[in-house]
DNA sequence: CGTTAGCACTCGTATTATTCGACTGCTAAC
DNA sequence: GTTAGCAGTCGAATAATACGAGTGCTAACG
């Protein structure tokens, strides 16, 4: 994989990129005069032969420059862009947008989308930070009508959700207040399990309420995908390779329903995953690439973000920009949520 | 504007159902095939000219057939689909479904948008039911980091949100109990105004999560477009219409961002809006038609919920799925935060 | 042996010409 | 008022042509 000489490397990398910035096929006399190489185009021509042959570089057909293969931008990620940071001015106006932003993580995952989604010439997903075993911080019940009852249940960490539940026969305020403030004495702190554990001997409805709150602790899970935001769908659509009807479709069901964050969830914190034309597993991704981060503290609360465009990635800005933003998110998420 | 035969309405009638069904322009012969109605297809010719000339129909080109126009779109969905109520079998399924959905309104307003999306053949918008005059009910601080604590409040009618607050010194969890107890007994079911009333001798401290509530409550109203949920972008993209790269663009911008969901927000609830090639308010959307309308209680908690799709729409269907959604989501809201 | 100049060849794109056919609009007859 | 008939129109599809960017090969060169 690494047999390529150092003269290649270089032509590679100009060429792709080249051909990230004008999405056009690149020839040799173009790569030649665009960049002092101390070779004549033969000789370039000779080289992109041999990359073609090694399966860097394609040609759409006989009479065209070459096109980076998706094997072409793995090596160009890889090996030929290295640990780009990105710019300290670009890290301050992140940064100081950042601090402008009320103290909210809706705002902040707003904001961290479209921050990618500018900086990337890509759309960009960001998932909100999921808490990973859930504890019990406070619950209540609220009557609205008479068979009805809103729960809010306020986790560890500050995630908040609600639910209703309907009553076998009716209550009033006094009881479900009752009721909660027996929850919150006894099972703060607790988990799933726990709360199960505390209350044993639990009535017919302190069952119903405990059913729920597992209910809604288990599908904490299930719905990663559930609050989601999203940037820059309608610009990465200007991008010429988005004009085949197909490929167009593809990048919009994909953004919304990004089933593949699902498979990127295992990956660890902090470390930034590029995927290159779905690579094999996203079929109807083959066009586009993208690049992605969890974020958060493992083993503790943790989303998604990243950026989805067409394999012709500005790679390097694209990393880096995840990365400097994932980072950013992850200490908001332990400046919030933090012990 | 009614100085129509009735023959002129029935082929109009005609060639507006026929051209929403096939996307193509629609010739006095085709037409004649179709329906049988009891003239030459001469005399077809005579009313579709006849149309044309008062602005209901036009010709893409001579050699073309007739393409309904925003007026004629208007007459059709005025004077000839009448009230129609979405067939019982299918009310029977939709209701069904919101059964079968857990009782929350995150899953309620997925489903909504995706029967929508589904029914009308076009993009789905559903956003959040929004509390008009929020009334405070629980507050709560929670101590994260040294100097941060994360305030959640719930309001009247379930609304849950969260802030964070920045300490000027440090504060134990205890103080901050304390002191959202204080809020809780004084404060409860106060609005903005009573808040600040109520709590007119109030500490340094008091007065930062007064000011914090404060621009939550207000807040509030700035952001009705913060939550919503969509269905069926990729689905629509499909139509013919949007085989222009700008229309596509449109459509998708208008998705991303639906500014024009503010201007819906002024109708009262109950009314179905029907907004014909952007009517001149959104010039961009002059390829799109809307179906809109708001749902909840009025002066109570409202939200808002249509769909968006070419001027080709099927409108009767898209108008009853569309009431029908949002009597629903009525009925839902009054259950949910009902008094 | 790597490099280079030169040149024939390929093949997609753009341009132009041509045909085809669906539909209209008109006229004259019913 | 309605209808048959027909000339006329104009876009879409097809074919023919020219153009040119870029390759790949060969032979010469240092």
């Amino acid at each position: 994989m690494n047999d390529l000489t150092l003269r290649q490397q270089k032509v590679l990398g100009l060429i792709i990129r080249t051909y990230i910035n004008t999405a056009q096929p690149v020839g040799s006399k173009a790569l030649l005069e665009a960049n002092d190489l101390g070779v004549s185009s033969a000789t370039i021509r000779n080289e992109m032969a041999a990359l073609e042959e090694l399966g860097y570089l394609t040609h759409p057909h006989t009479s065209a420059g070459r096109v980076p293969t998706d094997k072409g931008y793995r090596f160009f990620v890889e090996r030929l862009i290295g640990d780009v940071e990105l710019p300290l001015t670009e890290q301050n106006t992140i940064r100081h947008q950042f601090h402008q932003a009320k103290l909210e993580m809706s705002q902040w995952m707003q904001l961290a989308s479209a921050v990618l989604a500018r900086s990337a010439r890509s759309a960009a997903i960001v998932t909100a930070p999921k808490v990973e075993q859930p504890r019990l911080r406070h619950l209540e019940l609220i009557s609205t009508q008479s068979q009805l009852v809103l729960m809010v249940v306020v986790f560890q960490g500050g995630t908040v959700r609600q639910r209703m539940l309907s009553l076998r026969e009716p209550m009033d305020q006094n009881a479900l207040s009752q009721t909660a403030t027996k929850f919150n004495s006894l099972c703060a702190g607790l988990d799933v399990a726990g709360v199960r554990n505390r209350m044993a001997d639990a009535s017919d409805f302190e069952n119903d309420v405990i059913k729920l709150l597992t209910d809604l602790m288990a599908s904490n899970d299930a719905v990663p995908l559930n609050e989601v935001y999203r940037d820059g769908l309608t610009e990465v659509l200007q991008e010429p390779e988005f004009t085949r009807r197909s490929d167009a479709n593809a990048i919009v069901t994909a953004m919304e329903q990004p089933t593949f964050l699902i498979d990127v969830l295992s990956s660890p914190v902090g470390t930034v995953q590029v995927v290159i034309g779905g690579e094999g597993r996203w079929r109807e991704l083959s066009a586009c690439s993208m690049v992605i981060a969890r974020y958060g503290i493992e083993g503790f609360a943790t989303g998604a973000l990243g950026v989805l465009g067409p394999t012709r990635m500005p790679y390097g800005r694209a990393i880096s920009t995840v990365r400097y933003v994932a980072d950013l998110m992850s200490d908001l998420v332990s400046d919030l949520y933090g012990d």
